[in-house]
DNA sequence: TCTGGGGTCCTAGGACCC
DNA sequence: TCTGGGGTCCTAGGACCC
């Protein structure tokens, strides 16, 4: 039986879910601003219509703020709608890949009328979520995302779009310019314009494959043949486990100060701990990076420090220690600092790593006690605990996040009100 | 004044071994 | 003075994605 992937991509899919709450925003032009109000990082096509680009700094739109309705970022509720939309979608198929916050591929192989399931769906997360989705299907990934990106682009196609058949595919790659292509970048775009390969049909009919593979690698093979319908990206499941996480933050003001940065150090690192004991993680190895603002006319510095650890842990407390470490190590005073991270990697599995008993280790007692705490601060809102390290005056106190909504389903204080 | 954050995969080249 | 060849593993950096 041949193949069927359905990608199943939310529209706008942080101004959607500000406008589940605000219905009076529907058909107005919504923006989403990163983390600080930096950027725009979600457009609504009414936005989008008057010019807002994707990562378009806030201070160059900002004058449109009496048409435009400016969000700040508000990841809790994104992430609480996305589960949502994401249930139901598993509901819909036997195997389903969440590729995205609001994005996910859906075998669909052994469905009779693919184009009438592709509304069933849309409609379906349409009233049971409220959040507008577009669908493409197609007998392999890269196809997918090219009958969904028509999908939400042509009137016509009613948000549901498939590319079955080689006589559409022809028709749509045709239109379908290089560096829209997904997995095609601007460098490899431009290196494919220099062989006259300006749309994804010309690069599904180049002659010379092997060239293909010389300048774009074997992934650029591999578009090539799903963009002939040879699958080469299949539905990959299990893949909830992260192989590295990071943790890192712009400040609204600069920082100048040591002390200050062990402290947003700590928070980070925290925070990244937390999340790998949540997949049952222990990391071998952590990073730190810290660097001024280069967009600005100061004196740059950029540092990064790295350390391999003895053993595997999972230990917040180890892990601040090391983080600390590096952070004093690659710190200059004199700098104005603009952002700082962090990254842990070099995962293991909790349950499978043989611990070496020579070697300081996590005991069962410290595991159980990091686990305690997470409890205690999943249940009473995070950073009940936490470690000293992390200071006391808040984690996100140099964010700017002036135009946020309330957390409408995760926080029991920021419920909608109604007057009977 | 004001420019996000978090990931993955691939490759070349160095280190090291026999 | 002459200074192999092949294999594996690791790492940094590039490119891409949402």
């Amino acid at each position: 039986m041949s193949q069927v992937f359905a990608l199943v991509d939310c529209n706008s899919f942080y101004c959607s879910c500000e406008r589940l709450f605000r219905p009076e925003l529907k058909n107005k032009p919504v923006v989403v601003l990163s983390n600080n109000d930096g950027c725009a990082i979600a457009r609504t096509n009414e936005a989008k219509a008057l010019g807002i680009k994707m990562g378009e700094p806030f201070f160059k739109i900002k004058q449109l703020e009496k048409k435009v309705h400016f969000f700040s970022s508000n990841f809790s509720l994104y992430t609480n709608i996305s589960d949502r939309v994401m249930n139901t979608l598993k509901s819909m198929a036997p195997d389903i890949q969440v590729y995205s916050v609001d994005e996910a591929f859906l075998d669909l192989a052994g469905i009779h009328n693919l184009e009438e399931y592709g509304q069933k769906i849309k409609n379906t997360i349409l009233t049971h979520i409220g959040i507008p989705v577009g669908v493409g299907i197609a007998p392999t990934k890269v196809l997918a995302k090219i009958a969904n990106r028509i999908a939400k682009k042509s009137q016509k196609a009613n948000g549901v779009v498939s590319l079955m058949s080689r006589y559409l595919q022809d028709i749509a790659l045709e239109r379908t310019p290089i560096e829209d292509v997904w997995g095609i970048g601007r460098k490899s775009a431009e290196k494919l314009k220099l062989l006259r390969i300006y749309t994804a049909k010309d690069l599904r009919d180049y002659a010379n494959e092997r060239h293909i593979q010389q300048i774009l690698t074997i992934t650029g093979m591999q578009i090539k043949l799903e963009l002939n319908g040879i699958s080469c990206f299949p539905l990959e499941q299990d893949v909830e486990k992260k192989k590295e996480i990071m943790c890192s933050r712009s400040f609204s003001q600069m920082v100048e100060d040591l002390p200050s940065l062990r402290r947003i150090i700590s928070n980070y690192v925290s925070d990244a701990a937390e999340k790998m004991r949540r997949q049952d993680s222990l990391c071998m190895e952590i990073s730190v990076f810290a660097r001024t603002n280069p967009f600005q006319n100061t004196p740059q510095y950029f540092m990064y420090e790295n350390q391999k650890l003895k053993n595997p842990t999972c230990d917040t407390h180890k892990l601040i220690e090391v983080a600390l470490e590096l952070i004093e190590k690659g710190y200059q005073a004199g700098f104005q600092y603009k952002k700082a991270g962090i990254r842990i990697s070099n995962f293991f599995n909790t349950s499978e790593y043989q611990m070496d008993f020579l070697e300081p280790h996590d005991t069962e007692k410290d595991m159980r006690l990091m686990k305690c705490i997470d409890h205690i601060n999943y249940v009473y809102g995070s950073s009940i605990i936490k470690s000293m390290a992390c200071g006391t005056d808040g984690f996100s106190w140099r964010m700017n996040r002036k135009f946020k909504s309330p957390r409408y389903t995760t926080n029991w204080n920021e419920l909608m009100k109604f007057k009977a």
